[in-house]
DNA sequence: CGGTGGACCTGCTGGC
DNA sequence: TGCCAGCAGGTCCACC
């Protein structure tokens, strides 16, 4: 679910919503998340005052109090919901973390391939999930230089490596697919084959597309919503993600699927070669 | 080392 | 109507 332009979505709403409020009631009734939930979690969050909300990556910071980071990955199908707390639950509401007694913020994830946890600052920044992330896609080194040194002498297809963490953070099978179509380059294409002309055009297109879904306040393809459980709008704006058999916005010729290993690549036989 | 394929989960859809 | 296969936005690990 949850590429960049949702996490940031989330993370410009809680932004709104959180800091100032303590924390004054965690409970964490499904701790089987993709590592199981740490013991400490809710003690240590337990009492804290929120301070400020940021994103690294597809990875969502909550920063407490006492120098203490509540990390949150949503996985695939993972949704963070800011609710009154009269407001009942659902199933799949595996972390409750209540507000100032009239609030809650709710970690919700039926597949469970999330991740939370709550470290201090020097752990974060030791933690292997954050050291391995490439730049962030709007940080000025990320660009086409990066790209091209990556991809030269890379065996692996374009659409794999966009979505590989190292080289950049926070891209997902759905923006690494538009992204190609807004590159013309087709997702299967080795990456040692493109020159530099096609990556920095493919370079260029990153943060392009990213800002334009975060815009529409990200895609509902099914499970995502805001941080007021509300639906994105980009799916009504998708080129060639989930729009197999479907005519091309811009040629009208259909749109194809394709496996790349295990996962869908989709893209326009005319407008990307 | 680089690259690939499967595992981890639940839920939904489409074919029979 | 039921059953089963296949698929889904991500990450990590074993294996070649």
């Amino acid at each position: 679910m949850p590429e960049l332009p949702e996490v940031e979505t989330i993370c410009r709403g809680l932004r709104q919503l959180l800091p100032g409020r303590r924390i004054t009631n965690v409970e964490v009734r499904e701790p089987r998340l993709r590592s199981r939930v740490d013991g400490d979690f809710s003690s240590r969050l337990l009492g804290r005052t929120i301070l400020a909300v940021g994103r690294r990556g597809k990875y969502l910071l909550v920063f407490l109090e006492g120098e203490r980071v509540w990390l949150s990955h949503l996985g695939m199908s993972g949704k963070l919901i800011f609710v009154a707390a009269s407001k009942p639950r659902e199933k799949h509401d595996h972390i409750i973390v209540g507000l100032d007694g009239s609030h809650e913020l709710r970690y919700h994830d039926p597949r469970r391939f999330g991740l939370a946890a709550v470290v201090s600052h020097s752990e974060l920044s030791s933690m292997p999930q954050m050291r391995n992330l490439g730049p962030d896609p709007f940080d000025s080194r990320f660009n086409g230089a990066r790209l091209y040194s990556l991809a030269r002498g890379c065996r692996r297809r374009i659409r794999d490596l966009l979505i590989d963490q190292r080289v950049v953070a926070g891209l997902g099978n759905i923006y690494a697919n538009e992204i190609l179509f807004r590159a013309g380059i087709r997702p299967t294409t080795r990456a040692w084959k493109l020159g530099r002309g096609s990556i920095e055009t493919l370079a260029n297109r990153v943060p392009k597309v990213l800002r334009e879904a975060i815009r529409w306040c990200g895609t509902s393809f099914s499970d995502y919503r805001d941080a007021e459980d509300r639906f994105g709008e980009f799916q009504n704006h998708l080129n060639v993600y989930d729009r197999a058999g479907e005519k091309c916005r811009v040629c009208g010729v259909k749109i194809k699927r394709v496996a790349i290993g295990n996962r869908s690549a989709f893209y326009c036989p005319r407008c990307q070669r």
